[in-house]
DNA sequence: CTGTATCCCTCCTGATACTG
DNA sequence: CAGTATCAGGAGGGATACAG
């Protein structure tokens, strides 16, 4: 019994995770809105309604499937609208919801702080890497 | 040449949106504190500084790998400090910085945002399910 | 125009075992 | 105690082709 202690203990470890991740789904909203596409379709609707090819334009680097399947997630979580109009070629139109505007209000403050401490960062970076440099130089 | 318009066409859009990101390393540094790992560990820290095995009890599900790798680049970005005692059995703290502290405000405000709206989120997910139930059922 | 379905491939993740 | 090295597995992301 004593061989597998350690395969015990973490398993034990990833169940209590996994029911912490339950008693607490904030935690899988919070990836959700943390996802790549998703800061970038807020921010690009926060300015405005927009229609699929507009946003596939705007965004540029996203393939249709991403694309779909981000706005899917966020009209499913309620974040944005989709309204179809049956014309001749068919349009549909992306909007913000309320509550999609709050998030994108939070978004952009975490943009800003990104923004506003690049610098920062940087400079962090920059003297890590120095030192890290001299440190192998030593010996 | 009309065969490759596509692929043309999109490889450009890729390119615009590479040059972008380089203009714009906001991105990146968005990218990187929205990382799963990176806000458990900023949180844990939060209340306190912090020794390795400490940080690996608290968040549970974390390999050691992940944890020194999450822990390393926070450093190397100035988010936390990690401080080396050479005593007999090695000792290694980790600390957030006033940089790290601020960035933990700001986690700690998604976190709240998601924990308000959750319910909101919560309701709009299950009427959209309910509502393509009942399309499919339509006909 | 607005998507959907498929395949493929890479990167990330995690587990294990070993070192200082 | 505090990591590092290595390897396997899986999910996510992209490209393409096709449908409504």
């Amino acid at each position: 019994m004593a061989t597998m202690t350690a395969a015990q203990r973490r398993e034990q470890a990833r169940f209590a995770y996994d029911a912490f991740l339950k008693e607490c789904p904030t935690n899988q909203l919070l990836d959700r809105i943390s996802d790549k596409w998703v800061s970038l379709v807020v921010s690009a609707l926060a300015a405005g309604p927009m229609r699929y090819s507009d946003l596939g334009r705007k965004i540029a680097g996203v393939s249709p499937k991403m694309l779909t399947q981000t706005l899917r997630s966020l009209e499913r979580d309620g974040i944005l609208t989709r309204t179809v109009t049956p014309s001749v070629p068919v349009r549909v139109d992306y909007a913000l919801t309320p509550l999609g505007h709050s998030l994108s209000l939070l978004l952009t403050a975490v943009k800003d702080w990104a923004e506003t401490h690049f610098d920062e960062v940087h400079r962090a970076r920059e003297r890590h890497d120095a030192e890290a440099g001299e440190t192998s130089r030593a010996s």
